[in-house]
RNA sequence: UCCGGCGUAGCUCAAUGGUAGAGCGCUUGGCUGUUAACCAGGAUGUUACAGGUUCGAGCCCUGUCGCCGGAGCCA
C-alpha cells in the first residue's frame, strides 16, 4: 500500500511503501541512511547489510533519483519528524544524472537558472504550499460571502490606462495588450451579480528591478455594489485577517523553516490602522518622525558594527577550524551574514534621502516606495491610507464630497516595513463626473463606451480593490524579495526557465 | 531610462601587479545509527568577452555583455 510521508504517525509499526525522490544520503558502515521526499513530506529511511537487495541498491542511488521505498514505519527520536522507514526493498525507478543543486549555499542568480529544479527544495515548497493556502483562503473568503468569480479578459484593446505600461502583443491584424487589471470589467459584473471578484495574472511593463516587482503577477480582486470606501475597507481588512489566520493555521512549522517571526504575524487583527493622505503627510513631515528615523538611523548603525564584528569572528574561526563541514558551515553563515551586510548598508546609504524627502514631502505627490516603508514600520499592524489626491490617481476613483481635491481610496501597507499590498477605491458612479476626469487626464470618452455604460442603466455607488498576491506573500513569509512566491518568476531581466 | 555593485573550478568564495587556491559537490576506499555524518586518497580552470598599460594583469584602464540591488512607477 502506498502512503504519503506525511501520514507515517498513522501507520506506525504497519508495513507501507512510498514513492518519492532521493533528496539524500548519508552512509554508516553497515547502514545507509536514504532521506525520501515525496512531495508530502520528508523521511528517512534506514537500509541495513541484512537486507542485501535494498542495500546494494540504496548504496548507489544518487540524489533526486526517483523510486519506491518499501518497510515498516517505525517511531524513533534519531529520526527527523520522529518515525523512519526501516526499508526491505528499494526499487529504483530512474537514475538520476548529477543533480547541480546541492544543499549547500547558492547564489540568486544560479537557483533563479536553475528554478526548475530549485523548486523541489525544501524553502520553495514551503512557499508554495503557503502560496496555495492564501489563495485558497481568499477564494474561501469571497465565497462565504456571496461573491461570485467572474473571470476577467487577458487580451484587452489598446486604449486602456496607460499605454506604456502595458505589453503589447500582436491581434490578427491589429494591436492588443496584456490586462493589468480586470478592475474595469469587474465594474460592469458587479452590476449583474452584486458581489463579484476576479482572480488571475496581470501584466506590467514597468521597467521596474527591485525586490517588489515582477512583470507578470497574480492579483485576487473583489468589486461589491452598493458600497462605499468604509465598506471596500473593512472588507480589505477581514479578508487579510482570514488570510492570516488561515497560515497560522496551518503553516506554522512552514513560516519556521522560513525564518518568519510567527509572533509579528499573530499581531495582524482588526482593527488595522487608518491614516488618511493627510495625515501622512504630516506624519512624514513631522519633528517626531524625523527624530525617530534618525535614532533608527543609529540603532542600525550599531547593528551594523555588530554584524562586522561577527563577521570578523567567522573568518577567524574558518581559519582555526578542523572539521570540513565545520568549515563549510562557517562559509555558509559568512556568506548570509554578508549579505546582511551589504543589504543593511545599501539601506543606510539611502536612509538620509529618505528622510529628506520624507521631510520635504508635499501635499499632491504619491506616496513613494521610502515614504511608504517610513510609515508602515511605525506600526506592528498593516495601516490603511485612505483620501488621496486626486491628481496623483486614477481617473475612476470616487471624488470627495469633503474635500474636491482628494479621492476615496484606499492603499493598505503591510507592516515591518512592507508597504503597499492592496490598492482600491470607490468607483465614480456619476457619468458627467467620470468623463470629466477622464477628459482631465487626456484619456478619450469614446474608447470607454462599454464602461460608461454602467453609470447610464441604474449606476450605484460601488467599489473594490485588488491584492497582490505575490506581495502578501512576500510579507506573510518574510521573504526579501517576492520572486521566491511564484513558480516562475518573470521579471525584466529574466524569461528562463 | 538613470545610479551603484558584482562576474575566478559544477557550486560558494579566497588570492600586495609576481607559481591560480580552499571548502562543498563528484569519484575511489574505510566505518553497523547517520542528522548539511566522519576519516584517507583522486579528477576538475579560455579568471564573462574584446582591446589597452606593464618585464609581468584575476587584480590597473577603456568598451561590450550578463546578473544583482536601488531610483522613478506600481500590486
Amino acid at each position: 500500500m502506498f502512503i504519503q510521508i506525511k501520514d507515517f504517525a498513522t501507520h506506525d509499526g504497519q508495513k507501507v511503501s512510498i514513492r518519492g525522490w532521493v533528496y539524500g544520503r548519508r552512509s554508516g558502515g553497515g547502514v545507509v541512511f536514504l532521506q525520501v521526499r515525496d512531495g508530502s513530506g520528508l523521511c528517512q529511511c534506514v537500509v541495513e547489510t541484512a537486507t542485501v537487495d535494498a542495500f546494494q541498491k540504496a548504496s548507489e542511488l544518487p540524489r533526486e533519483s526517483s523510486l519506491t521505498v518499501s518497510g515498516v514505519v517505525r517511531r524513533d527520536d534519531r529520526a527527523p519528524g520522529g518515525f523512519e522507514l526501516a526499508v526491505s526493498a528499494v526499487e529504483p525507478i530512474h537514475l538520476a544524472e548529477e543533480y547541480p543543486i546541492t544543499r549547500k549555499a547558492h547564489g540568486i542568480d544560479f537557483l533563479m537558472s536553475h528554478r526548475h529544479l530549485w523548486l523541489r527544495s525544501r524553502r520553495p515548497v514551503a512557499i508554495m504550499r503557503i502560496r496555495h493556502t492564501v489563495i485558497k483562503a481568499c477564494r474561501d473568503f469571497f465565497d462565504n460571502r456571496g461573491f461570485t468569480l467572474v473571470d476577467t479578459p487577458i487580451l484587452v484593446a489598446g486604449a486602456g490606462e496607460d499605454a506604456q505600461t502595458l505589453f503589447p502583443v500582436e491581434y490578427f491584424d491589429g494591436k492588443a495588450f496584456l490586462a493589468q487589471t480586470g478592475q474595469l470589467y469587474l465594474e460592469t459584473a458587479c452590476m449583474a451579480l452584486g458581489k463579484v471578484y476576479c482572480f488571475g495574472p496581470t501584466f506590467r511593463a514597468e521597467k521596474s528591478k527591485t525586490r517588489r516587482h515582477l512583470t507578470e503577477f497574480w492579483m485576487i480582486e473583489p468589486e461589491v455594489a452598493f458600497a462605499e470606501l468604509d465598506d471596500v475597507v473593512m472588507l480589505a481588512e477581514d479578508m487579510i485577517c482570514h488570510v492570516v489566520d488561515a497560515v497560522l493555521c496551518r503553516h506554522e512549522d512552514d513560516l519556521k523553516f522560513l525564518g518568519r517571526d510567527v509572533e509579528a504575524l499573530r499581531k495582524v487583527k482588526k482593527p488595522f490602522v487608518r491614516m488618511t493622505y493627510a495625515e501622512v503627510a504630516e506624519n512624514l513631515r513631522s519633528e517626531k518622525t524625523r527624530k525617530w528615523l534618525e535614532d533608527e538611523i543609529l540603532r542600525d548603525k550599531i547593528r551594523l558594527q555588530g554584524w562586522i564584528d561577527e563577521l570578523d569572528e567567522l573568518v577567524k574561526q574558518v581559519d582555526a577550524a578542523k572539521k570540513a563541514t565545520q568549515k563549510d558551515k562557517l562559509q555558509v553563515q559568512i556568506h548570509e551574514l554578508k549579505e546582511n551586510i551589504e543589504d543593511l548598508e545599501a539601506d543606510l546609504r539611502n536612509r538620509p534621502a529618505h528622510i529628506a524627502s520624507a521631510q520635504s514631502f508635499q501635499f499632491g505627490s504619491d506616496l513613494g516606495g521610502s515614504d511608504e516603508t517610513i510609515i508602515s514600520r511605525q506600526f506592528d499592524k498593516p495601516v490603511f491610507v485612505t483620501d488621496y489626491p486626486k491628481q496623483a490617481k486614477a481617473f475612476y476613483m470616487k471624488e470627495s464630497a469633503v474635500d474636491s481635491r482628494l479621492v476615496r481610496n484606499m492603499d493598505l501597507l503591510a507592516p515591518e516595513g512592507y508597504g503597499e499590498i492592496i490598492g482600491g477605491s470607490q468607483r465614480e458612479e456619476n457619468q458627467d463626473a467620470l468623463v470629466a476626469r477622464m477628459k482631465e487626464k487626456g484619456l478619450n470618452p469614446e474608447d470607454y463606451g462599454w464602461y460608461l455604460d454602467v453609470r447610464k442603466y441604474g449606476s450605484v455607488p460601488h467599489g473594490g480593490f485588488g491584492l497582490g498576491i505575490e506581495r502578501a506573500l512576500s510579507w506573510i513569509c518574510g521573504l526579501r524579495h517576492v520572486r521566491e512566491t511564484i513558480p516562475f518568476p518573470r521579471t525584466m531581466g529574466r524569461m528562463y526557465p
